[in-house]
DNA sequence: GTCTATATCTCGATAGAC
DNA sequence: GTCTATCGAGATATAGAC
């Protein structure tokens, strides 16, 4: 994986033991015992580099917020049409998600606690940002409705339904693999297949429509 | 609340202050002092009635499970037309979370672990059930599909699409009242449009449509 | 059944050798 | 930088009086 930071090899393989292991249990169910064991080390040296289990904790998180709301908010082109758009939005957020499963349950532990970690870092890091991907996200669905290519709609309440929509095939993939037979095998070819299953369902529940029911 | 359980009123104190702060902190992040704090006693007798935590997490779990698989298990009838059953799938899950906001996180905590206790209960008290929501959801679609009152799509996307977009408006709430001003102020107002939004884009998503852009 | 007091244990953190 | 050994805090769990 990239980190894109100057570890050394010892220091990497504690951050991606400990990525694991935050995911699996959360902050609290994590045991550094279990992070040395996957790093192949002993817990002195995860307190040599990272000096406490907060430390390491507060590290992974911040790793784990630039990638997930900075990389995703970045370089992004709002389309001409919101249809651009939102085909945008769907391909980047289930790409990030398929790149790094084990994140939105990180995420959700945090939120599950009342986010106190996840909010301060969000109003650090996405909110001073004009070019985040909620933002431009509104902001090309209004210019949409302005134009009349889509519906008069809240934006607000669409982009909750691509973000939960998208979300949950990953957060919910244990349980859906149970009700659903064959999705474990097939999941490739579903995700694929989900990325033009949102956009249609969504983009054509939005766009002007003929009369008939 | 009705435990539907025998417990005595002590018992019953201690269940509710457990499962509110197996809620709050998870299984691991909750403490035994904090729970007998909530429910008035002490510790010791948390001990003499469920034994230990483990026993007392599992009877929490246990029947937040069954709360969620009994609501979403029965009593549900097939609409006549899709749009009935679409309708009345969004009306009972947000009821349903509505009612116990902390479902989620609780059942996110064991998906992120692999949902060991989940996948069992789904496949003991669902899939045995021919009239559960899910596939009634998926038989009355493909009966719509063939009447003609909606296109030709996937049942099964479509049921993730509703689910997640349902589910992340309370999952990612905490996260969502960060980004969007006013959201925590406004919450009911937003979750009775939210009602609206899903069916009118998912169910227009999937109607015959104006031929446009 | 309920309490106080205490035993036992788990786990994060540190000391110190190499 | 990395290990072994150990400490100490804090949490679960138990004993025993009432």
């Amino acid at each position: 994986m990239d980190t894109e930071t100057p570890y050394s090899e010892t220091e990497e393989k504690i951050f991606l033991a400990a990525l694991e292991e935050f995911s699996l249990h959360g902050k609290q169910g994590a045991r550094m015992q279990q992070i040395a064991d996957r790093a192949g080390i002993t817990k002195a040296l995860i307190h040599y580099y990272f000096r406490s289990k907060d430390r390491l904790y507060e590290a992974v998180f911040a790793f784990v917020v630039r990638r997930y709301f900075i990389n995703i908010g970045e370089n992004i082109q709002p389309g001409e049409h919101f249809a651009d758009t939102l085909r945008n939005f769907i391909d980047r957020y289930i790409d990030l998600l398929e790149k790094q499963p084990a994140l939105p349950f990180f995420i959700l532990r945090d939120i599950a606690e009342g986010a106190p970690v996840l909010s301060a870092k969000i109003r650090e890091h996405l909110l001073p940002r004009k070019r985040n991907l909620p933002f431009l996200f509104v902001s090309s669905f209004e210019a949409a409705v302005a134009s009349g290519e889509i519906r008069q709609h809240d934006p607000i309440q669409t982009l909750i339904t691509v973000m939960g929509a998208c979300i949950y095939f990953f957060a919910g993939f244990p349980v859906l693999s149970v009700i659903i037979p064959g999705l474990k095998r097939e999941r490739a070819r579903f995700l694929a297949e989900r990325r033009d299953h949102i956009f249609d369902i969504v983009y054509y529940g939005l766009t002007p429509r003929a009369e008939n029911r």
